[in-house]
DNA sequence: ATGCTGTTCAATGTCGACAATCGACGCGGA
DNA sequence: TCCGCGTCGATTGTCGACATTGAACAGCAT
């Protein structure tokens, strides 16, 4: 039985996020204190900083004297987020590359086998959920604390802000090929590939995703 | 003349830095609200906003129910800071590293030579203030403000916890080789060139000031 | 001497109220 | 009609006080 020890903070900021997966929030919105103080029973003080984690998570713009706002994401944003998130991770698979086992590429491919029967079923839940299974054990050789730190903040914003897309992006075809194409690259032991692949995967996400939003 | 509106939030941001770079802040320090709200003659509340924006600038640890305390990197971390630095700054260097003008390249040759004049007259100050302008003027030309988000806060990070080491790192030699280096790679049009001579210069800055900490 | 336990105190977590400020609205004049 | 200005309401900024929690210390048992 896990003893979890939550703040009022924490419990805003889990209740933020399920208003933004459910869709109760959605960009330009106004998150005002005193309205989520009454609707959670609090007093403003946890509200606020709550808010300054969502803040820092991207999750929330601030603007002084005036409120916190769910962001608006114009297309190039959307693009650079994802660009971002390419170089970040670029450079962490890049970098632990000749860390992964023989075992953990045939994990890989089984993932992406999975993937793309999950995605022939339509089962989007899935996808997603394997998905995720194949993108954290790529990240996983990496210790770099700074880094990861970022990369994480990236991908829960993005995570959040756009999970409603997550299941229509690309068709199963595709998933295949690009999830191969990444395995592949890691078999090649070419570095600089490997590099070049995650930023272009991220890179044309972020396209889809931006041509989408409009 | 330029209408600053100043809230105490930030006085209390600015006073910190302040503080650092005096060093009457110290690695480990804890900052205490109380404290700090009597010195500054204002109540805790500002404070903590204050505390929550330096937390998001890797500037202070925060420990729940504990307190706030500047934080303590270990070599590794260090290392992974700066390394990072490296990956983002190289990243946007590159990825316009087509825009320079003759002139600006100009700019920047002029730059390294003030640099490492300052640097045999042991001008510390103009030696990073010079710095700081090459730095700019690099990665002006992006605009990827998710990516430069990032980089500011980390250049800020860095720069707040170990701006005491910054004329102490190079002699004047070898300032000048490395930003001709950089400046050379420019010239040279080979972006792949470009990103890993920034990548080493974070790199061995890093690790350079990770033995200089122990 | 060592390890456990209860107490104490200082620091953070939370609260409700008041002050300061921004944005919207309506009025009046060009 | 359109633009500038002042008022007003709603929201954030700040305050002092109280509640809660973690860490250090003393005392006891082993």
């Amino acid at each position: 039985m896990p003893i979890v020890k939550t703040t009022y903070k924490d419990q805003v900021v889990d209740h933020v996020y399920q208003l933004l997966l459910q869709g109760e929030l959605g960009p330009g919105d106004q998150l005002k204190e005193s309205l989520l103080a009454k609707q959670m029973g609090i007093s403003r003080a946890p509200i606020r900083e709550a808010m300054k984690e969502l803040i820092m998570n991207g999750l929330v713009d601030y603007r002084p004297q005036v409120g916190n706002f769910i962001p608006v994401l114009s297309p190039k944003q959307i693009i650079d987020s994802y660009t971002t998130r390419g170089v970040l991770e670029g450079y962490a698979i890049m970098a632990t590359c000749e860390q992964f086992s023989a075992e953990e590429v045939d994990k890989l491919e089984n993932l992406t086998a999975q993937m793309g029967s999950y995605a022939e079923k339509k089962n989007h839940k899935m996808v997603v959920e394997t998905g995720g299974e194949f993108h954290d054990l790529l990240i996983s050789k990496n210790d770099n604390v700074q880094l990861l730190e970022y990369t994480d903040r990236l991908s829960l914003k993005l995570h959040i802000l756009f999970f409603k897309y997550w299941g229509k992006l690309y068709s199963p075809a595709e998933i295949g090929r690009r999830h191969r194409e990444i395995v592949d690259s890691i078999k090649s032991g070419d570095r600089n590939l490997i590099e070049k692949v995650v930023r272009q995967h991220y890179h044309e996400t972020g396209s889809k995703i931006a041509t989408l939003e409009i």
